[in-house]
DNA sequence: TGGTACATGTAACATGTTACATGATTAG
DNA sequence: CTAATCATGTAACATGTTACATGTACCA
């Protein structure tokens, strides 16, 4: 019955359906804050995979609601074609970095702009390490007993971070360049 | 005269090329070498970004060689065109992590089966860690002057991985599971 | 009543993946 | 002479991305 084995995007679209039936716009917003720091989706992508299950039998529409809503809801067909993509042996991770590339290929460019370059990287990890603090500790207000699951992702993204400022941190100057004048730590 | 800004694969290669001309395999093997740990590309990507390059007259193709071979080598609108994307501020990391998505629908699975997968994949971060290091100490040792470009990706690798260990390693027992009867540390 | 957020969807194309077909050269 | 490796390439398809078109409902 299933055509070919799920792709992950559209397993994890079935797993959130788990928790009733939602809209390809409640989808991708779910999606989004759920999954979205290891996993990247689109609407697109969303609604062709709805349109893709819905015609293989993996999920069923529900009449059309307020907003011209259109509910999508998990067949038993659908409930098994999950239950055996998450028995799967997950594949491995991909990583695409393209500041790496940038300095691997650092010969070619300027050092001063190289360290530009770096420094605004360096600056977003900064903020997105401070955001997942932020979401961690939310969440650990907010339930009296947070969910081990989604901790566990979350931690990921912390000690992904934590480890990407480091390795900024011990970049050789000719990379990282040296302070950038007006700018220098009390240290 | 470009049609379109290059990408980043397409790039890489052009990079490659400065060093001289190269074949698409020639170029397939150096690519997974040097930059494989931190952008994937295939030999069927490889192929057609030459023929599309060389459409576009960014790479001049050769005479063939001894099994076939076919050089490519750069050309001054290539070189423009490599200098021109070097210089843009590179896009943000792309990580696609299906154990996190596994983890993350964790509830629907059997603890002892997600806990065996995890093993599993720690393993196998521990061994790409055990590769980096060894890759480290070969480039230390190979030149009395390493080359700071390669050696910061490659530290990127380092830290990654150990941060990735470090996190396997404070996952809760729900997750990682006890101890596999057998195998308990001396502590 | 007008702007913003909601909501679905299509089109077009870029990129990535897998599998296969073909042949040359080399090493044993 | 035969298996392994080198080397190019195509085909087919899956997935990802960007841009756009259309209309609804809410709220200020």
């Amino acid at each position: 019955m299933p055509d070919r084995p799920l792709n992950p995007t559209a397993a994890s679209l079935l797993g959130f359906l788990h928790y009733g039936s939602m809209t390809g716009w409640d989808l991708v917003a779910t999606a989004q804050t759920v999954i979205g720091n290891y996993w990247t989706l689109t609407q697109s992508q969303v609604y062709r995979e709805l349109a893709a299950m819905a015609g293989s039998g993996l999920v069923e529409e529900g009449e059309r609601g307020r907003r011209d809503r259109k509910p999508y809801s998990l067949t038993d067909a659908g409930r098994a074609a999950f239950a055996e993509w998450v028995r799967r042996e997950p594949g491995s991770e991909t990583i695409r970095f393209p500041l790496l590339l940038t300095i691997a290929f650092g010969r070619h460019l300027p050092p001063e702009l190289l360290a530009e370059i770096v420094a605004r990287h360096r600056d977003a990890h900064r903020e997105q390490l401070a955001r997942y603090e932020q979401m961690r500790s939310a969440a650990l207000g907010a339930a009296d007993e947070p969910d081990a699951h989604g901790m566990a992702t979350l931690d990921f993204g912390l000690h992904y971070e934590r480890a990407v400022l480091d390795w900024f941190d011990q970049l050789p100057v000719e990379i990282r360049g040296g302070e950038p004048a007006g700018q220098v730590d009390s240290a």
